[in-house]
DNA sequence: CCCCTACAGTTGTACGTCACAACTCTCACG
DNA sequence: CGTGAGAGTTGTGACGTACAACTGTAGGGG
């Protein structure tokens, strides 16, 4: 059974503390000033998984991001308007875009990365050493098993992970 | 090109993972359903609190969840509609609400927390106890660090917390 | 070679959630 | 009383998203 360690739904108390103080039912809704740059809280996310891939096509940022293609579309497109992507399509197969950031788009990619790198530290740094630890520890996990799992919440099952 | 900052932040990392693996970008924003009943993320944290609570003025759900009185108000008239929600003015302060729970209400947020809470114990069981004690102690430290210090990814500040 | 299916991406549309601003109503205080 | 402050409401508009129907490319069999 559960260890007494962990106790009933004190993981749902956790996420419900965090919404609370982190303004995050509003923040999700509405662009957000970063590093004195206006963006989506998906386009947030967007920037950090071109970073950390390279190159995708738009249905493999849908996949990354749990969203649909046409909302990456349009994701995609503003990104493109504002000069932080550039759109090409593969030559091996016309029918994919091969996403990547622009030099701007890296750029931003690195202010904003610095701003939340900054601000998570901050908050890190107010943990004891052992609590940093745990709190790696403890996340790696659960990464791990939702990664695994079906951990979502919606049980829609889009993010397949089929590509080619 | 410098452009390492942004994946070398731990925590972001998980957050954008967790994002990736429960399809938070998409349940955020549409109604969804838990134990057979639809409802939205505001208004699944909006029971949460009440639980816990007992009574909340408008103004003090508003608080707790980041969010404008507005919404608010809106979202409060929706629970009342649905028979979730009871709202008497408090006959010391009229100008208060006293919002409670009804019986029903309290149905709605006992099979919704059930299920959460089974959703969240099977996922936590796949972790090692030494896991899932990591994870205690580590979020524990986050809110606590959120609660105490501005923990905000905005920075519009409102969302006091001077209640209770 | 052509058709047919599969797949990537686009566009039209509708919906849900939210904030801001201007308003009403109640309270406290002089 | 009248004035100001606080709780709640309503009008409005912005934004992010999904779904469905569409276009265009690719890869097979007949």
């Amino acid at each position: 059974m559960q260890s007494t360690t962990f106790p009933r739904d004190d993981l749902r108390r956790f996420i419900q503390q965090i919404v609370r103080s982190s303004g995050f039912l509003e923040s999700v809704q509405r662009p957000h000033e970063h590093a004195g740059i206006r963006l989506s809280v998906s386009e947030t996310f967007a920037l950090g998984e071109l970073v950390e891939a390279g190159a995708l096509s738009q249905q493999e940022l849908a996949a990354r991001l749990g969203l649909e293609k046409s909302t990456v579309s349009r994701l995609a497109a503003g990104m493109v308007d504002r000069g932080w992507l550039s759109r090409e399509r593969d030559p091996d197969d016309r029918r994919l875009y091969r996403l990547q950031l622009t030099a701007a788009g890296q750029d931003v990619a690195d202010r904003v990365g610095t701003e939340l790198s900054e601000h998570h530290g901050r908050l890190l740094a107010r943990l004891s050493p052992d609590e940093r630890h745990a709190l790696g520890v403890g996340l790696g996990a659960l990464v791990r098993e939702l990664d695994a799992g079906h951990g979502g919440y919606g049980g829609h099952d889009h993010h397949d992970g089929t590509d080619h």
